[in-house]
DNA sequence: AACTCGACCAACCGCGATAAT
DNA sequence: GATTATCGCGGTTGGTCGAGT
């Protein structure tokens, strides 16, 4: 039905070059963001649009934070993703200069290993049946140790629905929030999604705000069921 | 030195949502 | 309302690099 949107045969693909990465920089600063379909072709860029967007949004932006991901994003990332599935854009929209993109990747590749070598299904975010009888005494996971009240309120949620009729949908990627929706009730939510910049002492954002942006995105969720 | 293997991550692809016609 | 164009998202792929043998 629709056409591919890269079908030209004089489009570039694969790795951009430096050439190609100065021409949409200086593009968008004079022209900015926006209309991605003309803008290969006024940059003087054999790319299609959506390559340009990915490039810019993923790797160029000015703002884009680069490096490790501290613990408190770790952390933050774990909850969100406890919170929401796989949204990554919505997980990304809560970590300054983190792109979607560079959330996925660290998840999948960082996140998900850690999750599971401390007994954690990285998809439902329970504790397996081995951890359950011997995490009291071993658990170490700066995510399950540190504020015990918003991780124990995490780990209510995630054991609320904690019976075997769930469990393929559970185990594949679906939220906790889904699922409690799914049943008709939801979760008490009580998340200190608290974040530090190790480059600003006077950064801390606002806890009662982040929650409040937090039960907004719930409230987004929610209309869409 | 050469090879294999796994981890990482930039980029691509396909699809759904939405706007425009 | 149907069709087309565009944007944005999530899943996946493939290239690169370092560690191990």
């Amino acid at each position: 039905m629709r056409k591919p949107c890269c079908d030209k045969l004089d489009t570039n693909k694969g790795a951009w070059s430096k050439q190609e990465d100065h021409k949409l920089i200086d593009y968008i600063r004079k022209h900015g963001e926006g209309c991605w379909r003309t803008l290969p072709q006024a940059a003087g860029l054999l790319r299609c649009g959506k390559s340009c967007r990915l490039r810019w949004i993923n790797y160029l932006r000015p703002d884009l934070k680069r490096g490790n991901f501290a613990e408190d994003e770790e952390d933050l990332i774990i909850k969100l993703h406890a919170l929401l599935g796989n949204r990554w854009s919505l997980i990304a929209g809560r970590l300054p200069g983190r792109t979607d993109n560079e959330v996925k990747n660290y998840w999948n590749s960082h996140l998900r290993r850690k999750l599971l070598n401390m007994g954690i299904d990285p998809n439902n975010h329970r504790l397996n049946q081995f951890h359950l009888q011997h995490s009291a005494s071993t658990n170490s996971s700066s995510v399950f140790k540190q504020e015990p009240a918003a991780d124990v309120k995490l780990e209510n949620v995630v054991n609320n629905n904690d019976n075997n009729d769930d469990e393929q949908a559970a185990s594949d990627g679906e939220s906790v929030l889904d699922q409690n929706v799914q049943q008709g009730f939801l979760p008490d939510l009580n998340l200190d999604l608290t974040i530090t910049f190790p480059s600003s002492s006077s950064s801390i954002i606002n806890v009662d705000q982040e929650k409040q942006e937090i039960n907004n995105t719930e409230s987004t969720i929610l209309r869409l069921f």
